[in-house]
RNA sequence: GGGCGCUUAGCUCAGUUGGCUAGAGCAUCGGCCUUACAAGCCGAGGGUCAUAGGUUCGAGUCCUAUAGCGCCCA
């Protein structure tokens, strides 16, 4: 791995000031992240921070990366995913657990090579056809490389401790073995299949496209009635049944045209419930609810006969003539003619329109299935006269021409929703073809996972098993399941929901970027089979295994070579286990007439094997990785990398990808290791803009990881993003871009658009800009939010807190401290500080890294600065008391750095290398492990035995009396410098309290006297404030009429407190029904409000005196 | 069309099994350049918890409906 070489700047800045332990004064006040990050990240670099080898530890974490492809750069969304997985390596390798963080990216198939295809077209204006597959290929190797370095530079940026020597690419050598070993074993089970399906075709790209992949527009389109004339009507009979159609064009690959089988009485159901609904509608539905009764009971007369009749026609086996193409197709009954709509009669082209694929499922032996197009969008032979067009010029003149013959009865206005390939922004195809799919649902019989591991496990299916892996009862032989997290029930059942339906998973694309099919095929007739299967019968099954297809996709063994039936056609499907064992058998292959597939796969076949191609699956003794990499065979007395990282821990992700990926890693994983690939899956929040809508870099609205980093710092960016994870909440981040003619930020959510959706306004100078960077005239804008602002703020308290013990620090010793030898402000923020730990630490356990970054902060700002460094002040200079405030200041902060590590790495790492200069050991009762980096570190461990409730509410209770003067203070504008005197008035335990901590008080309030006792008096010119049963007089201050409305609004807050609390005593219910713990704290409320209350009457009527 | 989720202060979000005066950060207002920090310190103001019903002694929290928004699936 190459670094690139540190600034000038920043190299000088670091090694005179922190490397040479200078006069610690001259740490810069602010915090500058740029000084810093890049020495940093070279040393967890050099030290091989991040590096994972098996070894004999149990406890062990793995996350597998979810790659990002090589389409393009990082935005934000990856940000939140890359800072959640960081974070919670940091904090396994903290904690000396065995982490390993596996990088990578994937080759992104479909979407990778549009991309390049495109720019092709734009700079070359060449097809991928001029080009020829090889150099295409090559073009987009190229492409790779290059944004595969940006993602790298960028995920280092962030501070990613990924292990970067295992780093890995979908179509390494490593994966390339996996997804053949896969194949094959899929394969040879009868689990891929080739058969022909009903795909979104792209017509563009000339490829499938998932349903994935889709995305649907509404368009203003038409609804075309065609007339079809029936053959030989007979007496009394109809002589056309018209049909309606959005693509019209289809009509050519027409085969049947279907009626419902009994259409009165759906149309009387579909009657009796619009009644039903008519009868519970609110007022402002019933109009149209009404409008459509009228509509279906109209139908009764105006289209039930004809449709009976057509009904009888259909079982009769009468035909219509389909126009233009002049071909006698069957009239058939099937229930996706809707009664109630439109003619009730309904066109049937099963290779062009799902729905009615499914209804020539239904009758297969009745009618045919023509295909009418050419993979280019252009009309093929069998749509007779129109062959040669391209879809839209046949609609045009098709319409046309079945005008002219008076075979257009209407044409209605009417919004289409128009599914488009999200790769090509052209609208698909409904195309039938032969694909290659992964058998999803259930196989009689069941399928084996886990083929020959000790896992070994029998399943109703792939899907199936998916199912049972999470959450339910089931648990695979290590015991283990896949749970989600935040929220285990949510994101369960997307996963469940979407596995449930256990559609085939199509695997073919027709693209040149990929991992090729490793199937060879050949056609023949029976005779041909014969002699084909004795050729092959001697091959090794073991690396060549093939199955003999028949026309209705049936499959046969070789074996079964001799018993084919005689006239069928039959298709020999050979596939070869992997590269390095096939040796010379494609050769062979193809000279026996066999061509390979020259399909490839879907990028997810890869993706899904990913949490164990990576390891070395099958073998990673014999695994290949690149060049520099770590190994991944047994070393010693070491395991290899699978037996000891599979299987994983975490998946850390965004929703949109549970289906698409999570579901496939599980299936992958049970099927070929018998185990599930991790258990924990985190789905983490999904970052919108400031109107709501989803970032990302296409839509303009994203924003660059890097353009944050540079102008707030790394741990800025990560602070914010640990602090948006709050839940399963999507998250609003408003965006401003950075006028490039003013310099200042412009909010885009009010801004005004300019000529298209990614140029804006600059209200300023009222002159145009682009937020994509891509219009050549127009300036461009870099997108940032100030949002995190927070982030750098709280690196500059974090910073200054760290100035603050750099400057008292000094060759620190250590030596154990008890319980007699720590001040009380000692002991108090050590209770405060083990709190804080465990609370960080169950935060985390429970996926919350919002709650826990906020309890750490609380403890650290609100605390340790606001009130321990306060407090602590006075004794830096005390020769007496000096050393153990400093080592106890040390001591924190070593903590503190640690806890913060995982969350904002660079800033704690770079304190941590100051504190480890002045303060070299360091600890409380007894000596810290040190460890030259904070990345190194042991995560802290909460410490019990350092808790005291009474100490925190004696602190609780002497903040409350500084707080109280304090507000006095304010109130009368005492200014800072001048010191007031101030007696309390309290008893008992809080008298006790207040004496422990009056210096304190005195210190943090600023006052020149201080005293409490039982019987204080208010002094004549005091200001007061009631706390419980304690009255503080701050003297010197009082105006009275000030103070007297003062009081007096007091007196009125609390009365509407009392009237609340004293009603709700009142209500005997509530004192019967409430339980008795809810009560007696109330009356004890009240009792203390009353009481309050008359103090504050009290010393009203003394001001009037 | 089906499913899931969201709506709390000007903004972005917390708010555990229903129970102290509904919290935080940012923004706002007032006062402070106090030798760690003005990217800071000390105070203050600001909420009919989307709307309408219901359950309950008690609802931001549970139930029903409505409105608006988002996501997934068809």
């Amino acid at each position: 791995m190459k670094l690139p070489a540190s600034t000038p700047f920043a190299a000088s800045i670091r090694r005179t000031e922190f490397r040479e332990k200078p006069g610690l004064k001259e740490i810069p006040k602010t915090y500058e992240p740029a000084t810093i990050e890049q020495d940093i990240f070279r040393k967890w670099m050099d030290q091989k921070v991040y590096a994972a080898y098996p070894d004999q530890r149990e406890e062990r974490y793995v996350i597998m990366m979810p790659l990002p492809n090589v389409t393009g750069a990082l935005h934000m969304g990856h940000a939140m995913d890359n800072v959640m997985q960081d974070l919670l390596t940091r904090w396994h390798r903290m904690m000396q657990h065995n982490t390993l963080w596996m990088p990578g990216t994937d080759h992104a198939g479909i979407a990778t090579q549009a991309v390049v295809e495109k720019r092709l077209l734009e700079l070359e204006g060449k097809t991928r056809h001029d080009v020829g597959r090889e150099k295409l290929v090559e073009k987009i190797w190229e492409w790779k490389n290059e944004y595969q370095a940006r993602i790298v530079a960028q995920q280092q940026k962030m501070g990613c401790s990924c292990d970067w020597d295992r780093q890995r690419f979908t179509m390494d050598a490593i994966c390339a073995r996996a997804v053949r070993e896969t194949f094959f074993r899929l394969f040879r089970d009868n689990l891929i299949f080739r058969g022909y399906r009903l795909i979104n075709w792209d017509v563009k790209l000339q490829t499938s496209v998932s349903d994935d992949e889709l995305y649907y527009e509404t368009v203003n389109g038409h609804f075309w009635h065609l007339r079809y004339p029936i053959v030989n009507p007979q007496p009394g009979e109809p002589d056309a049944v018209v049909v309606a159609t959005t693509r019209p064009e289809t009509m050519l690959g027409d085969t049947a045209v279907a009626v419902h089988p009994e259409p009165e009485k759906v149309l009387r159901e579909k009657i009796a419930q619009t009644q039903e609904r008519l009868a519970e509608a609110s007022p402002k539905d019933r109009e149209a609810i009404a409008a459509e009764l009228e509509r279906l009971e109209g139908r009764l007369e105006s289209h039930l006969p004809t449709l009976k009749k057509l009904s009888e026609m259909a079982k009769a086996g009468r035909k219509v003539l389909l126009p233009l193409q002049n071909r006698e197709i069957p009239l058939i009954c099937d229930e996706w003619a809707k009664p109630e709509l439109g003619s009730g009669c309904v066109k049937i082209t099963p290779a062009h329109d799902p729905n009615d694929y499914e209804v020539w499922k239904r009758h297969e032996t009745e009618i045919a299935s023509v295909n009418i197009l050419n993979p280019d969008g252009t009309f093929n032979p069998n749509a007779g006269a129109y062959a040669g067009l391209d879809r839209y010029d046949v609609r045009k003149k098709l319409v046309q021409d079945l005008d002219d013959l008076g075979l257009l009865v209407r044409v209605e206005d009417r919004e289409v929703e128009v599914g488009h390939s999200d790769r090509s922004k052209s609208p698909i195809e409904p195309y039938l073809s032969k694909q290659w799919f992964v058998r999803m649902g259930d196989v009689p019989g069941g399928i084996t996972m886990g083929r020959g591991t000790a896992n070994q496990f029998e399943a109703d299916g792939l899907a199936q098993a998916a199912i049972n892996a999470a959450g339910g009862t089931w648990k695979t032989r290590t015991g283990r399941q896949v749970t989600f997290h935040p929220d285990p029930v949510r994101y369960r059942n997307t996963y469940v929901n979407w596995l449930s339906e256990k559609r085939d998973w199509c695997i073919s694309r027709q693209l040149w970027w990929g991992h090729r099919i490793p199937i060879w095929m050949k056609e023949t007739d029976a005779a041909g089979a014969k002699a084909l299967a004795e050729q092959l019968s001697g091959w090794d099954t073991g690396i060549a295994w093939t199955w003999i297809s028949d026309e209705k996709d049936e499959r046969h063994s070789l074996k079964d070579a001799e018993t084919l039936p005689p006239d069928g056609r039959y298709e020999f499907q050979v596939c070869l286990r992997g590269e390095e064992l096939e040796g010379d058998l494609p050769e062979k292959l193809e000279k026996l007439g066999f061509a390979q597939d020259p399909d490839v796969l879907d990028t997810w076949f890869s993706s899904a094997l990913w949490p164990h191609s990576t390891l070395g699956w099958p073998d990673p003794q014999s695994a290949r990785v690149e060049a520099g990499q770590s190994a991944t065979a047994a070393n010693g007395d070491n395991p290899d990398t699978l037996s000891y990282y599979y299987p994983g821990s975490c998946l850390v992700t965004g929703r949109d990808i549970i289906t698409l990926w999570v579901a496939r890693m599980v299936i992958a994983g049970l099927y070929n290791l018998g185990d599930v690939p991790f258990t924990d899956v985190f789905i983490h929040a999904t970052i919108l803009d400031g109107k709501g809508e989803r970032m990302s870099k296409s839509k303009g609205n994203g924003i660059d990881p890097n353009d944050i980093i540079e102008q707030y710092g790394a741990d800025a960016l990560r602070y914010v993003i640990c602090d948006m994870q709050t839940g399963t909440q999507d998250i609003r981040l408003p965006v401003q871009a950075i006028s490039p003619y003013t310099g200042n930020k412009v909010d885009l959510a009010t801004a005004k658009h300019g000529r298209t959706i990614f140029t804006y306004i600059d209200p300023e100078s009222g002159k145009e800009f682009d937020v994509l960077g891509t219009m050549k005239d127009i300036p461009a804008a870099r997108v940032i939010s100030d949002r995190f602002e927070i982030g750098k703020f709280f690196c500059n308290k974090l910073w200054n807190a760290a100035r603050f013990a750099m400057m008292r620090l000094e060759g620190e010793d250590f030596r154990p401290l008890g319980e007699g030898d720590l001040a009380l402000e000692d002991r108090w923020i050590l209770s405060r500080l083990t709190r804080t730990v465990a609370e960080v630490q169950r935060q985390l356990e429970n996926y919350n890294p919002s709650a826990a970054i906020n309890a750490a902060r609380d403890f650290f700002w609100s605390e340790f600065c606001d009130w321990y460094l306060e407090l602590i002040k006075p004794r830096m200079k005390d020769a007496q008391s000096g050393p153990v405030a400093r080592q106890v200041l040390a001591g924190v902060m070593d903590y503190v750095l640690r806890l913060f590590h995982p969350f904002i790495p660079y800033i704690t790492d770079a304190i941590w290398e100051l504190l480890n200069e002045r303060a070299p050991r360091r600890g409380i009762d007894s000596e810290l492990p040190g460890a030259a980096l904070a990345a190194l570190a042991t995560w802290p461990a909460a410490r019990p035995e350092w808790e005291s409730a009474e100490l925190e509410s004696a602190f609780a209770l002497m903040r409350e009396v500084v707080r109280s003067i304090r507000e006095v203070r304010n109130n009368y504008t005492v200014p800072p410098g001048n010191k007031v005197d101030v007696s309390v008035k309290a008893a008992g335990a809080d008298k006790e309290l207040l004496t422990e901590t009056a210096f304190h008080i005195r210190e943090m309030a600023g006052l020149s006297a201080f005293s409490v006792s039982e019987n204080a008096q208010r002094p004549k010119h005091a200001a007061s404030q009631v706390i419980g049963d304690m009255e503080v007089y701050v003297d010197g201050v009082m105006d009275v009429e000030k103070e007297r409305q003062r009081i007096h609004q007091q007196i009125e807050n609390l009365a509407k407190r009392i009237a609340g609390m004293a009603a709700k005593l009142a209500n005997p219910s509530f004192v019967e029904k409430a339980p008795a713990d809810i009560v007696d704290r109330t009356r004890e409320q009240l009792e203390d409000l009353e009481g309050q209350q008359t103090l504050l009457e009290e010393n009203l009527r003394n001001l009037e005196d």
